[in-house]
DNA sequence: ATGTGATTTTAAGCAAATCTTAAGAAAACC
DNA sequence: GGTTTTCTTAAGATTTGCTTAAAATCACAT
């Protein structure tokens, strides 16, 4: 996971990219807007995330974020900052960054929230495992007991999206949102028809049991 | 934590009704201004958080936070809108909104919005403790003397909000409209009925006694 | 373009869990 | 002892989820 810091204040700087290197982050450091936003350009698509502060020399955070969304940058973008006015958060969200942590700030929050926007990316290159279950998010393959088992697209977003929230319920208007990408009034017994399916697949004729229905709320996968 | 949501729109409020009470909020709805407004000021410090529409009929979103500041209210509103120039986003904030959403917008974003506003009074770890009684709001799962313990929606609701007043007792009225969101003329026995399964299932054929009856007033979970 | 097979969605009947009602038994209160 | 309140139980109503099949859509090769 690769990490740019935009930042002026040399102790600052320093001590983010020391605290990051030992969560193994490989960190570059840049001292003015400019530079930052050169960086972040040239090497779009490189960094997994921008921590940017707002006051800069050069070219303030908020235009460099504007310029980064402007060539369609994904990236995401956490903004250091010492204002905290609602005016200037919903500001800062709407030119395009991800989060807004208030100096002074510890470093642990920094990391939690950090960990929050790189969420997803950071099992990107691997594999979620569950028991004898097994799920390659490179291959798109899924493994039971090591016995291939071929799912849909559907079937394996559906699976993914469950996996990734071990532990936790979800909750049908959740599993909607995020896997059939429906935002309003859904109405449907698709998400039924799915888990059916993946039960029949994955627990076939064991009597294993991967996914716990919560009557009313949503499915989980249990932990343990 | 109770939402409360003035919205005309029947389709969106349902929508947002739901969702929010799947993530287990208790949720009110008023779908004009005048109504939204009065339920606001009548229960004032009851509410957690207001979601509010822009247009309404009878009496604008703004003109409704404004009311609802003059009254010096300290609830958090969130705007929900169609609108989203610079100048309406300031506006909305001066008036007196904490947080603006524009529309359409997916239901895990309003969610992490009202998230953001409820941090802190949110009890950080979803789970309530109690003795040998866990109860864990993540998951939906409830365990005594780590065994675990299936309980329904309803009975799960009501343990809830007992164990939330732990100490405190709850009488028939607040139950019935919190759990079962019923807010005239109770006249039935569903309480009694819910109070006996959950005592057979959390006390078993144990001698403990986890709810106590206040005669003609209501239950409690005595403190210690 | 067109056809074919796979996938996804819709719809409907069925099954099961849950919720509500009601009524008699038990307990608490006067 | 009589009255009120709560407890307990069971049956009926309702909701929710499961399953299946058919219709619609999509992907891809011809």
């Amino acid at each position: 996971m690769r990490i740019l810091i935009i930042e002026d204040e040399p102790g600052i700087a320093l001590f983010l990219k020391e605290g990051l290197q030992e969560e193994s982050f490989a960190v570059d450091v840049a001292n003015d807007g400019p530079s930052g936003l050169e960086l972040a350009t040239v090497n779009d698509g490189e960094y997994d995330l921008i921590l940017l502060d707002w006051m800069l020399p050069g070219l303030s955070g908020i235009e460099v974020v504007r310029q980064l969304r402007k060539i369609s940058s994904q990236v995401p973008v956490i903004f250091l900052t010492a204002r905290d006015t609602v005016q200037d958060t919903v500001f800062a969200l709407e030119m395009g960054a991800n989060d807004f942590i208030k100096k002074p700030f510890s470093f642990e929050e920094l990391l939690a929230r950090v960990r929050v926007q790189l969420r997803g990316k950071q099992s990107e290159n691997s594999k979620i495992v569950h028991r004898n279950l097994v799920m390659d998010l490179n291959t798109h393959q899924v493994f039971v007991d090591s016995q291939d088992v071929s799912l849909t697209q559907k079937e394996f977003a559906l699976l993914e999206f469950l996996l990734r929230n071990k532990g936790k319920v979800c909750t049908r208007s959740r599993i909607i949102e995020h896997v059939w990408d429906i935002h309003f009034d859904y109405n449907t017994s698709v998400i039924d028809v799915y888990i059916n399916a993946l039960r029949k697949k994955i627990d076939g004729n064991t009597d294993t049991n991967l996914i716990t229905t919560i009557r009313g709320v949503g499915y989980i996968i249990k932990d343990e």
